[in-house]
DNA sequence: GCTTGCGTTAACAAAAATGTTAAACAAAAA
DNA sequence: TTTTTGTTTAACATTTTTGTTAACGCAAGC
């Protein structure tokens, strides 16, 4: 229709990323995707060239953003127990706006490898290097037990990530609606801080 | 062939569990079960009735193994850390036999919400009723700082399940070998009790 | 006005996977 | 030996999804 002039390819981005990381419809087929941007089918291969192509270019734009604005924060000048504080909260948040993100981070990188490897090559500096001073600091002054920054980083992933990653399970399990999840995902902000450090987590402005 | 007698339907079973929960191959197609089984392709359907049926037998049986084998564990009398440090090793021990299982767990729940209702309704007692009391008494001596038992047994199954569910991208962002990842695993056994508990883990014998 | 080129479409082609069936086979029962 | 029953196979059919192509339309530049 030419009416959004070249703004077709952003509205099949913007529709496909909907389904694939917001509603987590990992089958997704070109043509529900097509049906959703109100666009031919034969567009999505126009601008993509393959289904593949276009999830591994969605993919990597999802994980590049998320990336950015989670890992900066262990970049920022600030203190080691703010620096987490801060990336707890920034890792929930983003994991509610896409809340089948991280399970398409997760599927595609056990099925190719190869993707991992391209992310892990392109990405500078290691998680784990920008807290090491910080994290010896701490364990040197007896403030936490010791723990490698490698293993720290998992824990505060995997406690962030997970509860989101197993929503429907855990929803089920702990009978709760979809509201009261909302609100355990917030909480744990709190309790991840509290795990962690054994203190309540100072409010971030 | 009818050699082994009556037991092709146990082994189509086997080689799919192999493809599916341990090589992680979550796209096998009927075709290559049949050959990793040795059998005709038509008899997967003879015995299964379809793939998706066939997947569905798959995964309760794992799931209700899983579950028999950890879950157990909370009911048994125990000291509670006693317990909580055997639940840790249980599953990261059989996470490492099935180390796909908890992705296709995951990604079954989230594209089939019907399944994890069954699977939940099967399921008397939450686990989160058997340590509620001993867990209430541990914070109220002091031990241990309040926390909820949902938000407790998500911790613990968080960072239990985690680093197996993310292996792949865990293991290049860190930059292991397959060998130090293993390493890595049976560490967290350690590092988990440690995180929760702010002590070392007694040995389990 | 003509033409050039991108965006768009419908129709077609091909591939990939699942599901079905009729017949062969083998072993146990009659 | 014949029958019967459950198992297995090859061949066929269907479904589902992806990928291709030829033609159409519209707007900009000549």
């Amino acid at each position: 229709m030419k009416i959004e002039e070249a703004q077709t390819e952003q509205v099949i981005k913007q529709k496909a990323k909907e389904l694939f990381f917001k509603k987590g419809l990992i089958k997704t087929t070109t043509q529900e995707i097509a049906d959703a941007a109100g666009v031919n089918r034969a567009l999505i291969h126009y601008y993509f060239r393959s289904r593949e192509h276009m999830l591994s270019i969605l993919l990597d734009e999802a994980m590049e953003e998320k990336r950015e604005r989670v890992k900066s924060i262990l970049s920022f000048d600030l203190p080691f127990r703010e620096k987490i504080a801060r990336y707890i909260d920034a890792i929930i948040t983003y994991n509610m706006t896409y809340p089948y993100l991280e399970n398409f981070i997760i599927s595609e990188t056990v099925r190719n490898k190869d993707r991992t490897e391209a992310y892990c090559a392109r990405n500078q500096s290691r998680s784990s290097d920008l807290i090491r001073d910080q994290l010896a600091e701490e364990i040197q002054q007896g403030r936490l037990a010791p723990i490698t920054p490698e293993h720290f980083l998992v824990n505060l992933i995997a406690l962030c990530n997970y509860p989101m990653l197993a929503k429907p399970i855990l929803r089920t399990i702990h009978g709760m609606t979809e509201e009261a999840y909302h609100e355990f995902l917030l909480e744990r902000k709190q309790v991840i801080y509290m795990t962690i450090f054994k203190e309540e987590m100072p409010s971030v402005s």
